[in-house]
DNA sequence: TCCGGCGTTTTGTGATCACAAATCCATGTG
DNA sequence: CACATGGATTTGTGATCACAAAACGCCGGA
């Protein structure tokens, strides 16, 4: 197997390890939501899918488990972490204590070329509103809130709040399956006006916005 | 070469795995600011300081990595990370939008065996603080507060909070270490009183103030 | 005294293996 | 028809190995 060891070789500028790429791979169908809350993930299952030996496919499943992305039964099964309604209410806290210090931070550095990014983030999510794709939603909910907030250059703060994504997504894409309301990407208007015009308070009260909101789509759901 | 495999298998009720055993062990070195920044950690090194093969070692330090409790180079070395005063800060105005949420939800659950086990961390802070010993200071500051939110019931921001001090730790070893003034433990005594109370909001109150302290310091630190 | 080059040593990486425990599934029994 | 029980299979764990690259130290020259 892996008799192809990639044509990257030819590249040479990246010689990046593999147990990184498996992290990142992994990482990313849980970011979008495309592992369901419960499903297991086997070591020699994700190595194969991969094409790498189960080392590194160890290596990144226990970096996201710290990450709390994924789960260890006393077992040692791994799986996608199944969150109760309390711990996606704590998860929730924790983005409406964190990001807005993110959003009004990314404002004050707000320039067109954010906004424009930021707009093109939007429409994502509102067309895969209007088709009723939680799948897509998620993924572009996601990049625009990543998009505003890497503008804030606190890389610390920026890991906090994808540690608490990486938890929160796998159970917001069954939430948003059954809550396919209208009217949610209001907020994320109030965001970019305020990116747009530097006010790092009306951001910060957007995105505030934006998250009671969900909890409020928590609550109600049960 | 582990000739032993511990008495604890005697036990029986523990097969705990070895990488988090080394997971454990390290993270207390880092959290207790027992490794300096920049110190590297070798996957050979740290498997025969515990026993084990390189292994467990890489998974422990994968997931330190993970937590941002270690840095690796671009070639792949690990060592504790270098932060920089920005960095620093960030991770304090972390700590301060966290922590306070935490004192309020744990004060709202006090009791008097919290209030007591918090008097005793407490006399061991004043009495490192006394003695100038940094390192006992930072253990026993880290376990006053970590009791205190324990007791919130919160663990996804318990584990988002801890995740700072593992960054923040080995620095402030160095702080506290040039600047062993005294009267550090007023914020600590009213965080107390507002527990015995059960006033949540003194409690958040008192932690704020504890943490704009030590932003204070690392300011006039620079 | 400082600095560049070269060989040795250290280090991370990824694959493979043996082993024990857990899981799964089918079968038989009440 | 529900449920326990058996064995076959899957799975995590930890050790070991070969390899390439990086780090280190030494030495000679300017």
């Amino acid at each position: 197997m892996t008799s192809a060891p990639l044509a990257e070789a030819a590249a040479g500028t990246s010689p990046e390890p593999a147990h990184e790429r498996v992290h990142r791979a992994l990482r990313r169908r849980i970011l979008h939501g495309e592992l369901a809350p419960g499903q297991p993930v086997t070591l020699r299952g994700l190595a194969a899918a991969l094409g790498v030996s189960m080392t590194p496919a160890r290596e990144a499943v226990r970096r996201l488990t710290a990450e709390r992305a994924l789960e260890t039964t006393p077992t040692g099964r791994v799986l996608a972490p199944v969150k109760s309604a309390e711990a996606l209410a704590e998860l929730l806290a924790a983005r409406a204590l964190l990001e807005p210090e993110l959003a009004a931070r990314a404002a004050a550095r707000a320039d067109a070329a954010l906004v424009a990014r930021l707009r093109s983030h939007d429409d994502a999510v509102e067309a895969a509103l209007a088709a009723g794709d939680a799948a897509t939603y998620v993924r572009a909910n996601t990049a625009f809130h990543a998009t505003l907030y890497a503008a804030a250059r606190a890389p610390a703060l920026m890991a906090l709040v994808e540690s608490v994504w990486l938890q929160l997504n796998p159970s917001m894409r069954i939430l948003n399956g059954r809550a396919g309301t209208a009217g949610l990407a209001d907020h994320h208007e109030q965001a970019m006006a305020a990116c747009a015009r530097r006010d790092g308070t009306a951001a910060a009260a957007a995105v505030l916005a934006d998250i009671r909101q969900a909890e409020a789509l928590i609550a109600g759901g049960g």
